[in-house]
DNA sequence: CCTACCGATCGGTAGG
DNA sequence: CCTACCGATCGGTAGG
């Protein structure tokens, strides 16, 4: 077993962190799956707290740049809403532990950091409001819309799918984006 | 001030666990805020574990209750949708402290009675996915829709509202009601 | 309901 | 990266 780098000791974090909850993570056990003394991690690491705003802020940096990418497309609002419901559910699935620490721990979080990942929501927020207000004055959607709730319900939708989502189930990542999609635009009547 | 009853020593500790996490509440954090200290409440209480127990079965029950009543409505399955929704937001509204902890402090239960729970949930999700069953059965939703995955999705918003919804804000309680049931039903579109 | 206290565990440091 | 250790805090108990 070769040294380990503080890029495996922040991946383990997330995982820890985001399986138990980051108070009831130790330093200790945190290096028993390191294979390591709790100790040994300060030389890799200034403290417990500066992992988590790394695990979290690599949470935020994920949904940031998928969100990016995808408001870049050039097409319809319409599609555009599907590319950002498309990229968030890659980046849950891809980056499950940094997500679920993410969208679960980030209360842990000292004060200006927190501020920091609640102005990234905002952030985020806004590109599917955006979206939603476009599609509502060029006709792709409903014009009496409310991009505010509207927004929120469908980040309410893809939030929840770190919680109840299996890989090993009958729906693969495809089928559950159009899902959400044919929701999030016709609902269920 | 009186003395303190076991009641009183379960709501704040519904207040603390919803507030600051289970994990990061202490016993004696939980007698300052009833004005004792942290080992006079093992007078009311055997321990910490039990409180928990105590607090995310109210919030089990609160739902619980709540979707019995909403089902039995009797009337379309468009109808019965709609009394399952204004029911679980009124139990978020109402028993905000329980229902956080039970929505997100459930995980530091011990096994049994974290069972318990998800068979509560389980209980809880059924009521909806029967509903929507009857409903594209008789015409009321669409008839491809999923039953499984369509009422996960009207739960994650629900679900949700407790993360972002202020009671000062804009939109009241039936506001909200509303706004979810024509999202659920018609989407954006 | 309080005082006094227990053993265990915590995050973290010194020194190698 | 380890050993040895620190002060602080934890859940909980004894005895009144």
């Amino acid at each position: 077993m070769t040294r380990r780098s503080r890029n495996d000791v922040v991946a383990a974090a997330g995982r820890l962190f985001a399986q138990r909850g980051y108070h009831n993570t130790s330093m200790r056990e945190l290096g028993r799956e390191l294979g390591l003394e709790g100790s040994s991690l300060y030389s890799h690491v200034d403290g417990k707290q500066q992992l988590l705003v790394e695990v979290v802020g690599r949470g935020a940096d994920f949904f940031q740049d998928a969100a990016q990418a995808a408001v870049a497309t050039d097409g319809s609002a319409a599609q555009r809403l599907e590319a950002l419901i498309r990229a968030h559910i890659s980046v849950v699935l891809d980056y499950r532990d940094e997500v679920r620490t993410f969208l679960n721990e980030a209360y842990a979080l000292d004060e200006q950091h927190r501020a920091l990942v609640i102005e990234s929501r905002d952030r985020y927020e806004a590109a599917f409001r955006s979206v939603l207000k476009e599609g509502a004055a060029d006709g792709s959607f409903r014009a009496d819309l409310d991009p505010v709730t509207d927004s929120i319900f469908v980040l309410s939708i893809l939030n929840a799918i770190e919680r109840w989502y299996r890989a090993e189930g009958t729906v693969d990542r495809e089928q559950l984006a159009s899902r959400v999609y044919q929701f999030s635009l016709e609902g269920i009547s």
